[in-house]
DNA sequence: CAGATATGCAAGCTAATACTTGCATGTTAG
DNA sequence: CTAACATGCAAGTATTAGCTTGCATATCTG
Protein backbone atom coordinates (compact mmCIF):
# COMPACT_ATOMS: atom_id res chain seq x y z
CA UNK A 1 0.00 0.00 0.00
CA UNK A 2 1.79 2.99 -1.74
CA UNK A 3 1.47 5.60 1.53
CA UNK A 4 3.07 8.38 2.94
CA UNK A 5 1.29 9.03 5.70
CA UNK A 6 1.31 5.97 7.97
CA UNK A 7 -2.04 6.61 10.18
CA UNK A 8 -3.99 5.87 7.06
CA UNK A 9 -2.22 2.61 6.49
CA UNK A 10 -2.40 1.78 10.50
CA UNK A 11 -6.34 2.54 10.84
CA UNK A 12 -7.11 0.43 7.59
CA UNK A 13 -6.31 -2.90 10.03
CA UNK A 14 -9.58 -4.01 11.78
CA UNK A 15 -7.21 -5.55 14.50
CA UNK A 16 -5.83 -2.92 14.83
CA UNK A 17 -8.44 -0.48 15.47
CA UNK A 18 -9.53 -2.62 17.76
CA UNK A 19 -6.33 -2.52 20.02
CA UNK A 20 -6.92 1.55 19.63
CA UNK A 21 -10.36 0.98 21.32
CA UNK A 22 -9.35 -1.75 24.27
CA UNK A 23 -6.55 0.92 25.25
CA UNK A 24 -9.21 3.71 24.81
CA UNK A 25 -11.31 1.63 27.09
CA UNK A 26 -8.25 1.27 29.34
CA UNK A 27 -5.48 2.87 28.96
CA UNK A 28 -1.82 1.62 29.84
CA UNK A 29 -2.34 -1.56 29.45
CA UNK A 30 0.38 -4.43 28.74
CA UNK A 31 0.61 -6.45 26.00
CA UNK A 32 0.01 -9.64 28.21
CA UNK A 33 -3.51 -7.97 28.54
CA UNK A 34 -3.56 -6.90 24.92
CA UNK A 35 -3.35 -10.51 23.57
CA UNK A 36 -6.00 -11.60 25.67
CA UNK A 37 -8.87 -12.97 23.32
CA UNK A 38 -6.67 -12.00 20.31
CA UNK A 39 -7.40 -14.65 17.66
CA UNK A 40 -3.65 -14.58 16.63
CA UNK A 41 -0.39 -15.25 18.17
CA UNK A 42 1.24 -12.61 20.61
CA UNK A 43 3.63 -12.15 17.88
CA UNK A 44 1.26 -11.09 15.44
CA UNK A 45 -0.69 -8.58 18.46
CA UNK A 46 3.50 -7.32 18.98
CA UNK A 47 3.54 -6.22 15.19
CA UNK A 48 0.18 -4.80 15.20
CA UNK A 49 1.68 -2.34 18.09
CA UNK A 50 4.72 -1.78 16.45
CA UNK A 51 2.99 -0.33 13.67
CA UNK A 52 0.81 1.90 15.80
CA UNK A 53 3.84 2.69 18.00
CA UNK A 54 5.61 4.39 14.41
CA UNK A 55 2.60 5.93 13.43
CA UNK A 56 2.53 7.51 16.95
CA UNK A 57 -1.01 6.66 17.58
CA UNK A 58 0.21 4.55 21.10
CA UNK A 59 3.41 5.61 23.30
CA UNK A 60 5.05 2.71 25.14
CA UNK A 61 6.51 2.59 28.24
CA UNK A 62 8.62 -0.36 29.86
CA UNK A 63 7.88 -1.11 33.42
CA UNK A 64 10.10 -3.89 34.85
CA UNK A 65 9.49 -7.00 32.40
CA UNK A 66 6.25 -5.54 31.40
CA UNK A 67 5.31 -3.17 28.31
CA UNK A 68 2.83 -0.55 29.20
CA UNK A 69 0.42 1.26 26.28
CA UNK A 70 -1.27 4.59 25.65
CA UNK A 71 -3.13 5.79 23.25
CA UNK A 72 -2.27 9.17 21.89
CA UNK A 73 -5.38 10.82 20.01
CA UNK A 74 -2.92 13.31 18.20
CA UNK A 75 -2.63 11.96 14.74
CA UNK A 76 -6.27 10.83 14.62
CA UNK A 77 -7.16 14.82 15.21
CA UNK A 78 -4.60 15.55 12.72
CA UNK A 79 -6.56 12.99 9.75
CA UNK A 80 -9.78 14.77 10.65
CA UNK A 81 -8.49 18.29 10.22
CA UNK A 82 -6.36 16.82 7.42
CA UNK A 83 -8.65 14.59 5.47
CA UNK A 84 -12.51 14.42 7.16
CA UNK A 85 -13.17 18.14 7.75
CA UNK A 86 -12.98 19.23 4.43
CA UNK A 87 -14.70 16.78 3.37
CA UNK A 88 -18.08 17.06 5.43
CA UNK A 89 -19.19 20.46 3.77
CA UNK A 90 -20.69 18.32 0.80
CA UNK A 91 -20.93 19.76 -2.13
CA UNK A 92 -24.81 18.87 -3.38
CA UNK A 93 -24.65 20.79 -6.28
CA UNK A 94 -23.57 17.81 -8.21
CA UNK A 95 -26.28 17.86 -11.20
CA UNK A 96 -25.05 22.30 -11.53
CA UNK A 97 -21.46 20.75 -11.96
CA UNK A 98 -22.67 18.04 -14.55
CA UNK A 99 -24.76 21.14 -16.43
CA UNK A 100 -21.34 22.90 -16.62
CA UNK A 101 -19.51 20.36 -18.28
CA UNK A 102 -22.09 19.60 -20.28
CA UNK A 103 -22.32 23.38 -21.52
CA UNK A 104 -18.46 23.18 -21.99
CA UNK A 105 -18.60 21.85 -24.71
CA UNK B 1 -5.81 -5.93 4.81
CA UNK B 2 -8.32 -7.90 7.22
CA UNK B 3 -11.25 -5.30 7.05
CA UNK B 4 -14.94 -5.11 6.97
CA UNK B 5 -15.20 -1.67 6.31
CA UNK B 6 -14.17 -1.17 2.94
CA UNK B 7 -13.94 2.97 3.63
CA UNK B 8 -10.52 2.92 5.85
CA UNK B 9 -8.92 0.59 3.56
CA UNK B 10 -9.88 2.56 0.50
CA UNK B 11 -8.60 5.90 2.22
CA UNK B 12 -5.06 3.88 3.24
CA UNK B 13 -4.34 4.69 -0.19
CA UNK B 14 -2.47 7.79 -1.16
CA UNK B 15 -3.66 7.69 -5.01
CA UNK B 16 -7.26 6.92 -4.35
CA UNK B 17 -7.15 9.98 -1.36
CA UNK B 18 -5.67 11.90 -4.18
CA UNK B 19 -8.94 10.87 -6.76
CA UNK B 20 -11.00 12.08 -3.95
CA UNK B 21 -8.95 15.44 -3.85
CA UNK B 22 -9.48 16.12 -7.10
CA UNK B 23 -12.99 15.10 -7.21
CA UNK B 24 -13.54 17.53 -3.83
CA UNK B 25 -11.87 20.53 -6.23
CA UNK B 26 -14.18 19.66 -9.12
CA UNK B 27 -16.53 17.04 -8.80
CA UNK B 28 -18.03 15.35 -12.01
CA UNK B 29 -14.82 14.74 -13.89
CA UNK B 30 -14.64 11.83 -15.98
CA UNK B 31 -11.89 8.62 -16.01
CA UNK B 32 -9.36 10.65 -18.84
CA UNK B 33 -9.91 13.74 -17.40
CA UNK B 34 -8.97 11.88 -13.60
CA UNK B 35 -5.83 10.09 -15.16
CA UNK B 36 -4.48 12.86 -16.73
CA UNK B 37 -0.71 13.59 -14.64
CA UNK B 38 -1.18 10.23 -12.65
CA UNK B 39 2.20 8.81 -12.87
CA UNK B 40 0.63 5.21 -13.57
CA UNK B 41 -1.90 3.36 -16.61
CA UNK B 42 -5.41 4.29 -16.99
CA UNK B 43 -6.44 0.62 -15.92
CA UNK B 44 -4.35 1.06 -12.81
CA UNK B 45 -6.60 4.74 -11.86
CA UNK B 46 -9.57 2.47 -13.40
CA UNK B 47 -9.06 -0.03 -10.57
CA UNK B 48 -8.66 2.52 -7.97
CA UNK B 49 -11.99 4.08 -8.78
CA UNK B 50 -13.40 0.67 -8.89
CA UNK B 51 -12.37 0.64 -5.12
CA UNK B 52 -13.77 4.03 -4.14
CA UNK B 53 -16.93 3.31 -5.99
CA UNK B 54 -17.12 -0.26 -4.40
CA UNK B 55 -16.60 1.76 -0.82
CA UNK B 56 -18.97 4.23 -1.91
CA UNK B 57 -17.13 7.07 -1.79
CA UNK B 58 -17.92 8.14 -5.51
CA UNK B 59 -20.66 7.44 -7.41
CA UNK B 60 -20.34 6.85 -11.45
CA UNK B 61 -22.57 7.72 -14.17
CA UNK B 62 -22.14 6.86 -17.87
CA UNK B 63 -22.43 10.14 -20.12
CA UNK B 64 -22.48 9.00 -23.90
CA UNK B 65 -19.05 7.08 -24.04
CA UNK B 66 -17.55 8.97 -21.33
CA UNK B 67 -18.22 8.25 -17.55
CA UNK B 68 -18.68 10.82 -15.14
CA UNK B 69 -17.28 10.64 -11.48
CA UNK B 70 -19.01 12.16 -8.33
CA UNK B 71 -17.90 12.47 -4.78
CA UNK B 72 -20.21 11.24 -2.07
CA UNK B 73 -19.09 12.94 1.46
CA UNK B 74 -21.25 9.68 3.40
CA UNK B 75 -19.26 7.46 4.38
CA UNK B 76 -16.48 9.83 5.16
CA UNK B 77 -18.73 11.42 7.50
CA UNK B 78 -19.84 8.01 9.08
CA UNK B 79 -16.02 7.12 9.65
CA UNK B 80 -15.58 10.56 11.54
CA UNK B 81 -18.75 9.81 13.93
CA UNK B 82 -18.16 5.95 14.39
CA UNK B 83 -14.23 6.34 14.84
CA UNK B 84 -12.66 9.65 15.16
CA UNK B 85 -15.41 11.41 17.41
CA UNK B 86 -14.60 9.25 20.44
CA UNK B 87 -10.93 9.83 20.45
CA UNK B 88 -10.82 13.11 20.16
CA UNK B 89 -11.98 14.14 23.77
CA UNK B 90 -8.37 12.77 24.99
CA UNK B 91 -7.89 11.36 27.99
CA UNK B 92 -5.09 13.06 29.34
CA UNK B 93 -4.63 10.92 32.61
CA UNK B 94 -2.19 8.47 31.94
CA UNK B 95 -0.43 9.17 34.89
CA UNK B 96 -3.63 8.41 36.68
CA UNK B 97 -3.89 5.27 34.90
CA UNK B 98 -0.53 3.82 35.62
CA UNK B 99 -1.22 4.85 39.45
CA UNK B 100 -3.93 2.60 38.94
CA UNK B 101 -2.33 -0.20 37.75
CA UNK B 102 0.23 -0.18 39.74
CA UNK B 103 -2.00 0.14 42.95
CA UNK B 104 -3.96 -3.11 41.70
CA UNK B 105 -1.06 -5.03 42.52
C1' DC C 1 19.95 -19.75 42.08
C1' DA C 2 15.95 -21.99 39.38
C1' DG C 3 11.72 -21.92 37.37
C1' DA C 4 8.00 -19.24 35.79
C1' DT C 5 6.60 -15.10 33.48
C1' DA C 6 6.71 -11.20 30.05
C1' DT C 7 8.55 -9.81 26.12
C1' DG C 8 12.01 -9.60 21.88
C1' DC C 9 14.00 -11.12 17.45
C1' DA C 10 14.01 -13.13 12.93
C1' DA C 11 13.08 -16.22 9.16
C1' DG C 12 9.40 -18.14 6.35
C1' DC C 13 4.74 -18.85 4.44
C1' DT C 14 0.39 -17.26 2.22
C1' DA C 15 -2.74 -14.18 0.43
C1' DA C 16 -3.81 -9.72 -0.98
C1' DT C 17 -2.47 -5.38 -3.28
C1' DA C 18 -0.91 -2.23 -6.92
C1' DC C 19 0.31 -2.14 -11.28
C1' DT C 20 1.13 -3.56 -16.11
C1' DT C 21 0.25 -5.42 -20.80
C1' DG C 22 -2.74 -6.79 -24.49
C1' DC C 23 -6.91 -6.84 -26.53
C1' DA C 24 -12.10 -5.98 -26.81
C1' DT C 25 -16.22 -3.00 -26.89
C1' DG C 26 -18.94 0.94 -27.34
C1' DT C 27 -19.39 6.00 -29.02
C1' DT C 28 -18.66 10.11 -31.51
C1' DA C 29 -17.08 12.81 -35.58
C1' DG C 30 -15.85 13.53 -40.35
C1' DC D 1 -18.88 3.93 -42.93
C1' DT D 2 -14.65 4.22 -40.58
C1' DA D 3 -11.23 6.18 -37.87
C1' DA D 4 -10.27 8.30 -33.61
C1' DC D 5 -11.61 8.32 -28.97
C1' DA D 6 -13.18 6.77 -24.21
C1' DT D 7 -13.60 3.07 -21.61
C1' DG D 8 -13.91 -2.21 -20.27
C1' DC D 9 -12.05 -6.80 -19.33
C1' DA D 10 -8.72 -10.23 -17.94
C1' DA D 11 -4.46 -12.48 -17.15
C1' DG D 12 0.30 -11.91 -15.28
C1' DT D 13 3.94 -10.00 -12.08
C1' DA D 14 6.25 -7.93 -8.20
C1' DT D 15 5.73 -6.26 -3.78
C1' DT D 16 3.80 -6.03 0.66
C1' DA D 17 0.89 -7.37 4.74
C1' DG D 18 -0.49 -10.40 8.22
C1' DC D 19 0.55 -14.24 10.60
C1' DT D 20 3.15 -18.24 12.34
C1' DT D 21 6.98 -20.95 14.31
C1' DG D 22 11.13 -21.38 16.93
C1' DC D 23 14.28 -19.64 19.85
C1' DA D 24 16.50 -15.85 22.78
C1' DT D 25 16.56 -12.44 26.52
C1' DA D 26 15.16 -10.08 30.57
C1' DT D 27 12.61 -9.88 35.00
C1' DC D 28 10.21 -11.49 38.95
C1' DT D 29 9.26 -15.02 42.64
C1' DG D 30 10.21 -18.45 46.02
Amino acid sequence: MKDMNPVFKVLADRTRRHLLDRLHTRNGQTLGELCEGMEMTRQAVTQHLALLEQANLIAVQRQGREKLHYFNPVPIHAIYERWIRKFEQPRLNALHDLKNRLERK
